[in-house]
DNA sequence: TTTAGGG
DNA sequence: CCCTAAA
């Protein structure tokens, strides 16, 4: 459904030959823009001197334009320079910018141009954009030159022709366009009318008689007489000239604008492919779903600097980084942004300069939001779906559950949840005493395996956490995450889970069941309701402890050597036991040998310590 | 992936 | 506690 449009600034050559095809255009509703392309290789709406001299040419019948087929496909060809078409090339030779193309508007379109010499140009186009949208006035209506003729001779009236008709001349003319439904109905005029409308929209006579010719300049010249052209075509390298449209807009009177143009919902689904350089994209002012076309434009000011940003340019699907920075900025911009799109001061300028209109509504689809801000303020549908958080996710986000919910696995959960109170350990309480904020999941199963000799221990713990907090540990217990000053540079301590008492005799329980250095077993088998400790806790746990053994026992008595005490003070009996382990595994490290032997001491060991525990706290 | 070690 | 080699 694309219309194609070929412009073969055919050099001498004609390779316009391919035009065989059938002129049709009959009742077609398109509107054709006159464009050239630029010294920069930019399409450009083609100034007036050059539409007159297209018009002459096509007076002149040098120039064929033909629409073919359903998909209307059309081709211009025009000679300039060192090909004079007509009388009126002549003015184009030494521009710099001979080659004119014939756009079709009121659609949108997708021009690419594949020659760099721009000498070609496929113009993609949504037929479901009328021109009407583009047109001024439009907004209300729709432009058809097939609309159903309902009046009888139609002259364009005051508005119309304030709007579309850049002729001081022929403001006497009116020729009364009626609108039907906004409308303007080309169709029914006779050719003296159509004549008439001509002159009234070009500010020149013409004599030619063929209707079609005439409506088609009609509508091009009203179309032109927007400012529509200038800013709806836009380049894909992302500058929009106007340059050219200068003249024209000057003398038209253009209080309507389309600039900007913010695609449908529904068109926002569309992927944007150009890819090409020389694509052109051309923003459907409105769409046919009804929705309601909103115009914006865009080059009040700022022609130059927005590239991207180009109103012109089809707005693209925001990325998702785009949503996603949106989202996260939402808050502070939102209330501003509105304001900001509309910002344009000389918005308001009227010749020249279109009215931005900001899009209102965009509804229709649930799935897009529509958002005034960011670029430039032009109104962007976001995806609300997609509400993606860019960062990491939490990590530990179970500390959001309530009670550690998250954690445990499932059934020894509920095990343990029910028949013992292992959650009150301590972190437990230390979250619900010291905290507000929520501390990591508290470890709230036990393991299932564990031994009668560790449900023992368990018991013994759950004893020894009472008693820690009774004293106080909590202080420095905080759930996890020490807030972080990172403005001054402040260090962040991520998150700091003091050990207990009973996490120590786990893990030393755990040295002595299965070897220091076997670290992923001791965790995955006694500390498996401690899902915030890691392997490495337990390796770094037991170097600690390891350390502060070694600097204690030998003189019997280290704990005076002002070291730092740990958080937790460590009983004496259990820095032993940590000893004696170390001095075991130094002189058998468990991973070395896969003995048998080295096992059964390990088991010896471990149930020698869980004697030692029960003594202690018992 | 786990372990060992340094920071 | 984190990070990272090394295995």
């Amino acid at each position: 459904m694309g219309t194609v449009v070929d412009m073969d600034h055919m050099v001498g050559n004609d390779e316009a030959g391919d035009e065989d095809f059938p002129s049709q255009d009959t009742a077609d509703p398109v509107v054709y823009q006159l464009v050239r392309v630029d010294g920069n290789g930019r399409l450009v709406p083609a100034t007036d001197d050059e539409v007159i001299a297209v018009e002459d040419l096509l007076e002149d019948d040098k120039c064929k334009i033909t629409c073919t087929d359903a998909d209307q496909t059309l081709e211009c060809s025009l000679n300039y320079g060192s090909e004079p078409c007509g009388s009126n090339t002549a003015e184009f030779e030494g521009s710099d910018q001979p080659q004119l193309g014939v756009l079709e508007v009121g659609t949108e379109k997708q021009i690419t141009s594949h020659d760099p010499d721009m000498g070609y140009i496929e113009v993609d186009v949504k037929h479901e954009d009328k021109i009407s949208k583009l047109v001024p006035n439009a907004i209300d209506g729709n432009v058809c030159q097939s609309g159903s003729p309902d009046g009888g001779s139609k002259h364009l009236d005051g508005s119309n022709k304030a709007n579309t008709s850049n002729s001081p001349v022929g403001t006497d003319f009116k020729p009364d366009f009626s609108l039907l439904n906004g409308e303007i109905h080309l169709d029914s005029l006779s050719v003296k009318d159509l004549q008439e409308v001509f002159q009234a929209t070009f500010g020149r006579k013409t004599s030619v008689k063929d209707k079609q010719w005439l409506k088609r300049r009609i509508i091009m010249g009203l179309t032109n007489s927007c400012d529509f052209s200038t800013t709806t075509l836009v380049m894909v390298d992302n500058r929009v000239v106007k340059k050219g449209k200068d003249e024209t807009s000057q003398s038209i009177d253009s209080t309507v604008l389309v600039d900007c143009v913010v695609t449908s919902a529904i068109e926002a689904d569309e992927s944007l492919t150009a890819s090409d350089d020389k694509q052109i994209e051309i923003q459907p002012i409105g769409n046919a779903t009804g929705i309601q076309s909103s115009i914006t434009q865009d080059n009040c000011e700022s022609n130059d600097t927005d590239t991207e940003q180009r109103p012109v340019k089809r707005v693209r699907k925001p990325t998702r980084r785009y949503i996603e920075e949106l989202s996260e900025g939402e808050s502070r911009e939102s209330g501003a942004q509105i304001a900001s799109s509309v910002e344009h001061p000389a918005c308001d300028q009227p010749s020249t300069e279109a009215c931005v209109r900001p899009i209102q509504n965009f509804g229709l689809d649930r799935r897009y939001l529509t958002r005034k801000d960011s670029l430039g303020g032009f109104g962007i549908q976001v995806p609300y779906v997609s509400r993606i958080r860019r960062s990491r996710p939490r990590e530990n986000f179970m500390t959001l559950m309530p009670n550690g919910m998250g954690i445990s696995t499932g059934p020894e959960n509920s095990y343990l949840a029910s028949s013992k109170q292992f959650h009150n350990d301590s972190r437990n309480i230390i979250k619900k005493s010291s905290s507000p904020r929520c501390s990591q999941e508290p470890p709230v199963a036990y393991p299932d395996r564990c031994t009668p000799e560790t449900e023992k221990e368990t018991i013994q713990l759950e004893k020894e956490v009472k008693l820690k907090n009774t004293e106080s540990l909590k202080d420095n217990s905080d759930g996890e995450v020490v807030t972080v000053p990172t403005a001054n540079g402040g260090m962040r301590r991520k998150h700091h889970r003091p050990w207990t008492l009973s996490e120590v005799v786990k893990l030393v329980e755990g040295v002595a069941k299965y070897g220091a250095g076997r670290w992923s077993e001791i965790k995955r088998l006694a500390f498996a309701s401690y899902s915030y400790r890691t392997s490495v806790d337990l390796k770094d746990k037991w170097r600690n402890l390891l350390r502060a053994s070694m600097a204690e026992s030998p003189t019997g008595n280290g704990m005076q050597n002002s070291r730092k005490q740990a958080s937790v003070p460590i009983p004496a009996h259990i820095l032993s036991r940590v000893r004696e382990l170390s001095d075991i595994q130094t002189q058998v490290p468990p991973s070395l040998s896969s003995s048998k032997l080295v096992k059964r001491n390990d088991s010896d060991k471990s149930v020698h310590i869980v004697d030692v525990h029960v003594s202690y706290f018992d």
